[in-house]
DNA sequence: TCCGTTCTTTGCTCCAGAGCAACGACACGC
DNA sequence: GCGTGTCGTTGCTCTGGAGCAAAGAACGGA
């Protein structure tokens, strides 16, 4: 999988900016807080953390597209997250005591990412309370969203999972186009964050595109009448 | 997993206590915290917090035990958790901002809980900071248990999600008989933990309990081999 | 003790959607 | 241009487990 057209950030940029780790500091403190961070860049397809590990790094995405994932015994894997540009995890970092990675990250294209080690956050001091507020942000935001997803799964059906993760990715991540909202996501990953079978995925968005809904290219999606998702 | 390996206790007490608010205070700190709350009643049945509604306190629930749920357009409820004493919830009050709740607090049975408002919270100074980290510590644990959940989900057969949250419920809660580990709880909240429809999980259970794995009554189970439970 | 309520069991039907196979389509390197 | 690998499509089969009905069992209140 290989995705050639990154950001051209003239024509788009992403709608919303919902949690941020590094909101709510003045000038000062925000470069204070970047000072402590090393900047890293891993590969296409290399790992960054491993599900199990003890979180010894605190990341925060700023280039890139990174899979969260549960490995299971078999080798299978559950896609848990899709992480982008503003994204946080390695958050049980900030912890007093050793916390473990919940689940394993992946860097899906070329990723840049900040990094804190445990010694530097514990350095920042004051600014540490800030930080702390926004990692409960955060956190609750994920919790919601995880909570969503299994809420969808146990009381909806396969097509408006898939709508609403459509949904939810646009407003996430969609770049606005002169057509409408496109969205770079192969439909494998969809269906993963939907909980549906690739197959499904593929036939309930191939049926949307016949209808005019959406379009369709390689690894992209593009809205043309978002509103007409759901009611079908 | 061996149960009856975990903590020696005086016959009827819960055998871990995992995640806890207010732990890491000192003895002055902790009575600080204390006297800021409000011990509060709730008749069984009785709502405690209504999802969506923004959140104005954080709990911390003494005894009863309370069910965190979701509920759909059309009425139907997803239960998120199943809380029993120790655990806390209205989490978002900790933030300057205002959240919402994620779900509905119900009491099943007679419940007590201590109550933080916002400006309690506010005034604790300091002490705040220790309350963040333990805050943290429990999102995590409620992040983990969630992605858990969607993984079991996605990727086990129904047997093994309510074999293993047979084995969750008996850890946070199970009291140690002289037969075995006790667990009240009933197959419809059960089931719902687990994902599966009560048919299911009484048919699981029925099986169980013939191969003398468990011995169950109305709204409790008894773990007579509880690892005998996963192998079937 | 009796009755109503709330849980539990069990046989049966049925279907959403997973999974396979086989093919088509596009991207990339050479 | 041509071959190779990845991604997407579509017809088909098959099954786990939901859901209903109807009966049974335990509890609580009067």
């Amino acid at each position: 999988m290989n995705v050639t057209s990154h950001r051209r950030s003239t024509a788009g940029k992403p709608v919303t900016a919902p949690v941020r780790l590094l909101s709510g500091f003045s000038a000062q403190q925000r470069k204070l807080v970047l000072q402590a961070a090393e900047l890293r860049s891993f590969p296409a397809n290399s790992v960054i953390v491993t599900g199990g590990d003890p979180a010894t790094h605190l990341f925060l995405l700023r280039r890139g597209r990174i899979k969260y994932y549960h490995v299971m015994k078999n080798g299978d894997e559950v896609l848990l997250a899709w992480l982008l540009p503003g994204d946080a995890f390695g958050i049980g970092t900030l912890l007093k005591d050793p916390q473990r990675h919940v689940g394993t990250a992946v860097a899906v294209d070329h990723c840049e990412l900040l990094v804190w080690s445990r010694e530097n956050l514990r350095s920042l001091g004051e600014v540490s309370k800030i930080l702390a507020e926004n990692v409960i942000r955060i956190l609750l935001y994920y919790l919601e969203e995880v909570s969503d997803r299994l809420v969808g799964i146990t009381a909806e059906p396969a097509k408006q999972r898939l709508a609403r993760t459509l949904i939810r990715l646009c407003r996430r991540s969609g770049q606005l186009r002169s057509k409408g909202m496109e969205l770079e996501i192969t439909n494998e990953y969809l269906a993963a964050l939907a909980n549906v079978s690739p197959f499904t995925a593929s036939r309930h968005l191939k049926k949307w595109e016949r209808q005019g809904v959406i379009q369709k290219r390689r690894g992209q999606i593009v809205f043309l009448l978002p509103d007409r998702l759901l009611p079908d």
